[in-house]
DNA sequence: CAGTATCCACCGCGATACTG
DNA sequence: CAGTATCGCGGTGGATACTG
């Protein structure tokens, strides 16, 4: 990747000091459970694998696509796809065919996730966060 | 809020679908289980709760001050505060005072972190999503 | 004040087996 | 093929009580 297409770092910090000024023009207290609902939904397990396969692939992808890739069982799967859907982030139709076919695609909505991934990723490489330890288990 | 605050939604779009090249550029491989896991941190109980407090406060805070605003069990406080002062988010300093005194405070990392929920917000109110439902219970 | 220790209920997830 | 049903384990978090 070209460096300069990182964000200045301190540019990156004085534009979050404004966070505060920016949340209560949104309406802290309404949205923010939605946020935090959001982190949890896609904190959970494939999730975001899930949506990081569809970004990569052109077109929809079947339950099986997804089953062969990620070595994840067929509850989760079933599970985790069934939510991104009613959360609106995935389509899901179905043909009646034998033997059956069900088609996934991301939504609008997926995709215009995408700039916060990028972001994500741009701010992880900048403050080497993570790079060895994890996520600390709640019960060490 | 001023409406052309938002990002144009065909531009967030577009943006979007360049993602799949930008983490070709980043190596994908490597930072997915980084930003999964994190996701997975700030999906727990409080995580971004305690983090938007700082976000509003100038100045540290005291474990007491946020059990107070937030109605949070001093266990789980206790927990997510080690985990986000051990991944980076938040330093921790200590008193030698009777009574004990701990003060906490956000990193450059977290408010680094400050424009990814900037985006999220645009996000969340461009698509409008979580608007009823909340996140699907995973046993439902 | 700033936590930790213990106990416990619930939930998330995988393995396996089964169905339309 | 695209799931669901059932079971079991471990992780997550609240209540309560206690400590340096």
């Amino acid at each position: 990747m070209s460096g300069d297409e990182f964000p200045d770092p301190e540019a990156v910090i004085e534009r979050g000091r404004r966070y505060r000024d920016r949340l209560d023009e949104y309406g802290e207290n309404q949205q923010k459970e939605t946020v935090t609902e959001l982190f949890t939904l896609l904190g959970r397990a494939y999730a975001l694998p899930v949506l990081h396969l569809f970004s990569m692939n052109e077109g929809p992808l079947r339950f099986s696509d997804i089953e062969d890739r990620l070595d994840v069982s067929p509850t989760t799967l079933s599970k985790r796809l069934s939510e991104l859907t009613e959360a609106g982030l995935l389509t899901r139709r179905s043909y009646d065919e034998i033997p059956p076919r069900v088609e996934y695609e991301p939504t609008d909505a997926a995709n215009g996730l995408a700039p916060v991934f990028i972001h994500l990723y741009e701010w992880a490489s900048v403050y080497d966060l993570y790079g060895e330890i994890g996520v600390p288990n709640e019960n060490d």
